[in-house]
DNA sequence: AGCACGATTAACT
DNA sequence: GTTAATCGTGCTC
């Protein structure tokens, strides 16, 4: 198997919504003491931009818990929310402005029994199929808030892939905005491809 | 110190 | 389709 290379800093501080639409397909990967991978490919993806998004959690300012989403790109926003669910957000754009794309589901492929155990033996479509569901299967809680997925040696990056083509790439509002005011609550800023378009020519777990 | 709420999920009718 | 779960966070007093 061909060593996949690990996006750099450059590929995420660039503008929001192009970096969400690049990051389609790519494959996140969080590596484990006692040396499981695990891994999926990147299905759905949002965008939050600076603090005139009013559906992005700067819209108030810099605070305690935002913190990370205001420096440099290429780092970890983890948040908790719902009083049980953590969030994975990788943090965009130059340092100081904050933005960050929400990773929102993937196409799990490796390290799956890791993850089942992690998801109550739920059925591979339901391990990594919503944002609180990525990040109790890939054990993503505040501990990785403000961790850099750059650096060298990082336990959680996400590698490189082939780009997947426009006519496969699905726009919708974001999810879960419902109070949030117009036109932020409709802007199509969710970036979605269906799991089964994805090639991954039977992979499975490791061996 | 108190309180309303949330970029969700799972279970239920 | 509806709703309970569950608590850190940010805001007000």
């Amino acid at each position: 198997m061909t060593e996949k290379q690990a996006l750099a800093r450059a590929f995420f501080s660039r503008e929001t919504r192009l970096v969400a639409r690049a990051l389609l397909g790519k494959r996140l990967v969080r590596l484990e003491k006692g040396g499981s991978r695990l891994a999926g490919l990147i299905t759905e993806i949002e965008a939050y931009v600076g603090s005139d998004d009013l559906g992005c959690h700067a819209r108030a300012g810099r605070t305690a818990r935002n913190a990370s989403m205001w420096g440099p790109p290429g780092y970890a926003y983890v948040y908790f929310t719902y009083g049980m669910h953590w969030m994975l957000n990788i943090v965009t754009e130059q340092d100081g402005f904050p933005a960050a794309v929400l990773i929102r589901a993937i196409k799990p492929l490796e390290g799956l029994e890791v993850m089942q155990a992690r998801r109550s033996g739920r059925p591979r479509h339901a391990l990594t199929d919503g944002p609180a569901k990525l990040c109790q299967a890939l054990n993503i809680d505040r501990r990785m808030d403000g961790y850099d997925i750059c650096q060298t040696k990082a336990s959680l990056f996400i590698e490189n892939e082939p780009e997947i083509p426009e006519t496969l790439v699905t726009k919708t509002p974001r999810v879960g905005l419902n109070h949030v005011p117009e036109p932020w609550k409709s802007i199509p800023w969710r970036y979605f491809v269906h799991p089964s378009k994805l090639l991954n020519p039977n992979e499975e777990e490791q061996p």
